[in-house]
DNA sequence: CTGAAAGCGCTTACAG
DNA sequence: CTGAAAGCGCTTACAG
């Protein structure tokens, strides 16, 4: 079944079909209802990778570090929202495995004639941005780079969200506020988060309690830091983590010592992911609407495919989501 | 940078070039080495959309019906080292969305000419299968179906996996063990998950306590029936959980109701995704080696796509994995 | 507004 | 063992 068998079956040329499939102009209202006809009665669908060999496959591919982490599956379903009346189609590629680097998937997508690309979270610096971009239309969510010409990016406001937290943990009488955040050289959503957590300690005259702790993402090791960051001498009383799973790991081991949640020690992650809504975690969080990102990251992309050369940068303003892991008050209550 | 400029600076035919590329017979070494230095040389790469015009894509499409488990991640990392030494790429479609059918994401898929699917978790039944297969490569995760000719599957013995539950349990002193599952009319893995927790308890003389709940995986309503359980008259003193997520939550509600774990309660989940190591979790659960199905599935999608035509249905045995959540020995010891 | 023809970058018989 | 030519199903100037 090809755009031949269509043409024939309506009576027109070939280039006609091309045409109403394409919804290029200089076709009659008539002929474009015959062809429709025929392509229903047909059933036809035309083939992507034919259509790439001159123009475009219709396939956006989305660029994923982890699949591991809930958020992500908020930015698809914004993506796949976006692309709903379009004729795009995501495809995802998944870089968790230390054989499947982001760039190796890139090229993959490229050597496929995807029409452009979304990244998320990606810890590709600027360069290697630069060179995609140069080839393919590109947007990035989780990557600030408000100088960035070649493509644009969209993110929540990553600093204003970790300062929301701190004032938060202040008001609700918290001083000794640590911060457990990712070791990592290249997270520009991390560098935003520690600065936030920086400026909102300084604004709340707690500029002495400042305590970074960075650890990766290995289970081990965040139980290790975290139970060394819990029986130092410096115990803090509120601890914000960078991400949800970790504040799960951290309410885990406060328990585990005896610590009350959140009398003793308040916590608070990042991303309002489904787990802050656990009966057991009841965890503070902050939203960063990933489906708003996901929903304007695929928005963007396709703007860009269709010709716009202005770089955008999309910033969603943060919201805090109080729940009982800082509010000793609500227990009481 | 196409077939034509490596042929030219190879001095040799499309042809030639072509066969290199497939790794088809009928070239000498000395020719397909010269063909490799200009590869490498200009840093050609072959245009996977051109190559599917006559032949492969080299690319295989795996439908995910949500992105929220984690276990799929596990599936992924074993496909990926399946495909690490080929060609062959797997792009990722997402059906998460209402928006996005199982059937859709596969129809793009055949359109974008991919060589073969993996469906992982398939909700669709055996007939949709069947369509797809008579088209194309398919190969299943967590379908069973072992009368299937057109496809192969793959999954872990989940009668076993339940079976294997029940009887930890009853060893362990539990007598009222109840089982948490799914209302879903389609899922083969639940009807082999609950045939085994029958059998279980048949076998260890528990029938009178036969006991199933099921639930939608809508958070609230998990909440709302784990306590409905927990309160009710017949109070079990153990719930098995088709999925480690649910379990997580069983537990939240448990501890909410003052219930000590695993002295009061025990609760045990499926799939020994990473949150089982969760200091608070601490969750006994089935191992069903999400890797080598992921492993398996790929191996066999590529066999199938060279051309096999025999049906292979392949079974990973599982293994329970015992932690503190069932296990009140451990505590006083 | 409509259509005939060239061409995208590969693979595949086929001939030498 | 090697290569010239046709063709996969579309889109794109171009001519009418």
């Amino acid at each position: 079944m090809t755009i031949r068998d269509v043409a024939k079956d309506a009576g027109v040329s070939v280039a006609a079909v091309s045409k109403v499939l394409r919804d290029a102009y200089g076709v009659s209202d008539a002929l474009r209802a015959n062809v429709r006809a025929s392509m229903d009665k047909l059933d036809y669908r035309p083939l992507a990778a034919a259509r790439g060999m001159r123009g475009q496959t219709y396939t956006i591919g989305i660029v994923l570090p982890d699949l591991r982490n809930p958020f992500f599956a908020d930015i698809m379903d914004g993506v796949n929202t976006a692309l709903e009346r379009t004729q795009y189609r995501a495809m995802v590629g998944i870089s968790q495995s230390s054989v499947e680097t982001e760039m190796g998937i890139v090229e993959s997508m490229i050597d496929r004639q995807m029409d452009g690309m979304l990244m998320i979270g990606s810890t590709e610096d600027r360069k290697n941005l630069d060179i995609i971009a140069r080839r393919k239309p590109l947007v990035t969510i989780g990557h600030h780079d408000p100088e960035a010409t070649t493509f644009d990016t969209v993110n929540n406001h990553d600093q204003q969200g970790a300062m929301l937290v701190v004032k938060h943990l202040a008001v609700n009488g918290y001083r000794k506020i640590a911060m457990f955040s990712l070791v990592s050289g290249t997270s520009t959503i991390l560098i935003q988060r520690e600065l936030g957590y920086r400026r909102g300690m300084m604004e709340a005259g707690l500029g002495k309690h400042i305590n970074i702790t960075s650890s990766s993402q290995i289970l081990r090791e965040v139980q290790l830091n975290a139970r060394r960051l819990l029986t130092g001498p410096q115990r803090p009383d509120a601890i914000f983590c960078w991400t949800d799973l970790i504040a799960l790991e951290v309410i885990s081991v406060a328990r585990e010592l005896g610590l009350d949640i959140p009398n003793d020690l308040a916590v608070v992650g990042y991303d309002n992911t489904m787990f802050c809504d656990f009966a057991q975690n009841n965890l503070t969080s902050i939203d960063q609407s990933g489906e708003q990102l996901g929903l304007q990251a695929a928005r963007l992309l396709i703007e860009r495919i269709k010709g716009r050369a202005v770089t955008e940068h999309f910033v969603v303003t943060p919201r805090i989501v109080v729940r009982q892991s800082s509010t000793p008050a609500a227990i009481s209550a």
